[in-house]
RNA sequence: GCCCUUGUAGUUCAAUGGAUAGAACUGCGGACUUCUAAGCCGCUAAUGUAGGUUCGAUUCCUACCGAGGGCACCA
């Protein structure tokens, strides 16, 4: 059944009036049935936003408000209404399930309480919503009506590179930690996954409005470096040969020298171990001397890759500065870490809790991780007070960054409360884990020379030159691998297969790249012609109301911290502009012509946005 | 052994407790003298097993099976 509200949807768009409607539900409610606290907020939302009724989340909340008003009418007790935009465009613009969740409080079948829901809200239709009908086994669907979507578009154009944003987290300081590569060894694809998700999920955190810093952790002591300065030594005698070969593939094969000795070799392991203390003290000259020229080669060659990558940092932190400051902090809470075996200082878990005994200092009066990542929390918000500190790592970490945490908890609990771990899976090969020690892995640096080249041969542009190839070769690479990686929920572990992983067909970050310089294209060929999203109405267009949910799927990126779900969104834009493009001539003239163009500039708009957050580039041409 | 994560088309991934489980790759077949063919249109194919909760379960719970990770001085 349809219901019709007869509203006259004209020329002018009225601003919301849902306020004397709240006004007249008022008087009608009767005393004591709305129950749920979380109304009078949400009403003085409403009024706050009063003046943009064309913003997706508004309207969201001016129809959830409503389902509630009209439950509360028919002495329905509530607690939480969902209004959702439903997957089959089919099933309207935004549905509702109140119905099926509330039928049996009500005492009625979904279907007659989904009637009796759409009776009340006729009498308060605000004018957005142009039709409600009952459907399937007792949801409500809501249309909206042409001029709402007319607006939303002139609206999502005007808002230019902030469409999509939201003030979620408006006033908060917030740092994100992730990359972490450790000096001395390489920056492999497990770093660019890091990488990426960190680099995204700082990127829609500024989107949601937070003063955010960008940080990262380098692991510039302990055993792997003790491991690497052992390898130089026995690649070549004498230093000033060393520092004449020192490269960063000269120190992943030192590293790979020096963790087989270590395990083979008890010798070499006392060895190794000595060298660690040494770096600590800083007693050896020679071994000062190795040490920094090796840290200095490895940290400026990060930087390249971090350029490459798209990543700017704000801060840096380094263990050998966490390291002493957490060791103290260890010492300086005896009521809290006590000794262990052999001399080494333990936090004692609680099993019940599922959380391990770790070790904070080692035998040798060392901070491991552990204590190490204590002093860094401490540090951080000494530099920058932040009210949230996110910390990416893989999941490898899971367990100890639990205990981390549970000891944080009792030294600052203040800023354990602050810290928020967000863990993804590892980035894998067809053959198994990737090892350092046994040189199978595959460099960040690698990987991208590859694909770039890949890229480079798929060129087919006879008005590039050569540097200009190069240039959008290198920005296709970075799209194709960040996006294989932000493609999926981060989580789960990606088995990295180079021909599967990276495709430049479907669903992959060139077609996104592409879709956007083909649609750039358009709008050049258009020249100075009328772009107007409010010439026209095409209530049906898939395109146009799939541009309009974008501020919804940011916001669920940020609340949940999964930058998939704006890749997932739009892989679905690029095909929907696609397939549009494909079948529809936009320059022709026409007298929709105006409005064709606004959805290609929304379109454009959208997947720069998007790809922004996603911190892959778009290239204007390819 | 214990703990955490995870099982969806042949393969790689989606799916807010909802309505007909959605893409891509692969394969086959199409369209186009027009705005970028890294494109468009069409066809086949899937929820590990067994219970439970719910009006409704890929989603939540339990057990089992498979995969990955972790379980004291590496990070």
């Amino acid at each position: 059944m349809i219901f019709s509200p007869g509203i006259t949807v004209g020329g002018l768009f009225f601003v919301c009036d849902t306020i004397s409607n709240i006004a007249k539900l008022r008087s009608r409610k009767k005393r004591g049935v709305l129950k749920s606290t979380g109304d009078n907020r949400q009403r003085q939302t409403l009024f706050e936003k009063s003046a943009s009724c064309y913003d997706a989340h508004m309207i969201e909340e001016k129809l959830e408000t409503l389902v509630r008003e009209a439950l509360s009418v028919l002495d329905v007790q509530v607690n939480t209404v969902l209004v959702e935009s439903p997957a089959e465009p089919g099933h309207g613009d935004y549905a509702t399930n109140a119905a099926l969740m509330y039928a049996k409080a009500a005492g009625l079948s979904p279907r007659e309480l989904a009637a009796n829901l759409v009776n009340e809200m006729m009498r308060i239709l605000p004018e957005e919503v142009e039709a409600i009908e009952v459907a399937g086994p007792g949801f409500i669907n809501f249309r909206l009506s042409d001029t709402y979507f007319s607006r939303a578009l002139a609206e999502a154009l005007n808002q230019k590179g902030n469409w999509g944003h939201n003030e979620t987290l408006k006033g908060k300081k917030v740092i994100v930690e992730y990359t972490d590569p450790n000096p001395f060894k390489e920056f492999h694809i497990g770093h660019l996954m890091s990488n990426a998700i960190g680099e995204s999920i700082a990127r829609i955190i500024v989107a949601s409005g937070a003063e955010t810093k960008r940080a990262c952790y380098q692991g510039d002591v302990g055993m792997h470096v003790a491991k690497a300065v052992y390898g130089m030594k026995q690649l070549h005698s004498n230093t000033e040969s060393i520092q004449a070969h020192l490269s960063p593939v000269f120190l992943g094969k030192a590293y790979a020298i020096g963790a087989n000795a270590y395990e083979s070799n008890e010798t070499a392991k006392a060895s190794i171990v000595e060298i660690n203390k040494k770096i600590y003290s800083r007693e050896d000259a020679e071994i000062n001397t190795l040490y920094d020229a090796g840290r200095a080669v490895s940290l400026k060659y990060f930087e390249v890759i971090y350029k490459k990558l798209g990543t700017a940092f704000d801060e840096y932190f380094f263990e050998s500065k966490t390291g002493a400051f957490g060791k103290q902090i260890v010492i300086d809470n005896p009521q809290i870490f006590e000794k262990g075996e052999g001399g080494a200082v333990v936090y004692r878990g609680d099993e019940a809790k599922g959380l391990h005994t770790r070790v904070f200092i080692n035998a040798e009066g060392l901070p491991t991780y552990e204590a190490k990542e204590l002093g860094l929390a401490k540090i951080k918000y000494d530099t920058y007070p932040y009210d949230t500190s996110i910390v990416i790592t893989a999941n490898e970490v899971n367990a100890y960054f639990k205990v981390l945490l549970d000891a944080m908890s009792k030294v600052f609990p203040e800023l354990a409360a602050k810290t928020i771990h967000i863990s993804h899976g590892m980035l894998r090969l067809p053959t198994g884990k990737m090892s350092s020690r046994t040189g199978d892995v595959i460099t960040a640096e690698a990987l991208i020379a590859d694909v770039k080249e890949k890229a480079f041969e798929k060129i087919d542009n006879s008005a590039f030159t050569n540097e200009k190839k190069n240039e959008v070769a290198e920005q296709v690479a970075i799209g194709a691998i960040k996006y294989s990686i932000l493609r999926q929920a981060s989580n789960k572990d990606i088995i990295f297969d180079f021909d599967q992983s990276l495709s430049f067909e479907g669903d992959s970050g060139p077609y996104l790249q592409y879709a956007h310089a083909r649609a750039l294209s358009v709008l050049a060929k258009a020249h100075d012609k009328k772009i107007d999203a409010l010439s026209y109405h095409h209530s049906t267009n898939l395109l146009h109301k799939h541009l309009l949910r974008y501020p919804s799927v940011v916001s669920r990126a940020s609340t949940e911290r999964e930058p998939h779900y704006i890749a997932t969104y739009l892989i679905e834009l690029a095909r929907e502009f696609n397939g549009y493009y494909g079948n529809t001539i936009i320059l022709d003239g026409a007298p929709d012509e105006a409005y064709k163009l606004a959805l290609v500039k929304a379109t454009t708009l959208t997947l720069k946005n998007g790809l922004h957050l996603l911190g892959i580039p778009t290239p204007e041409t390819m």
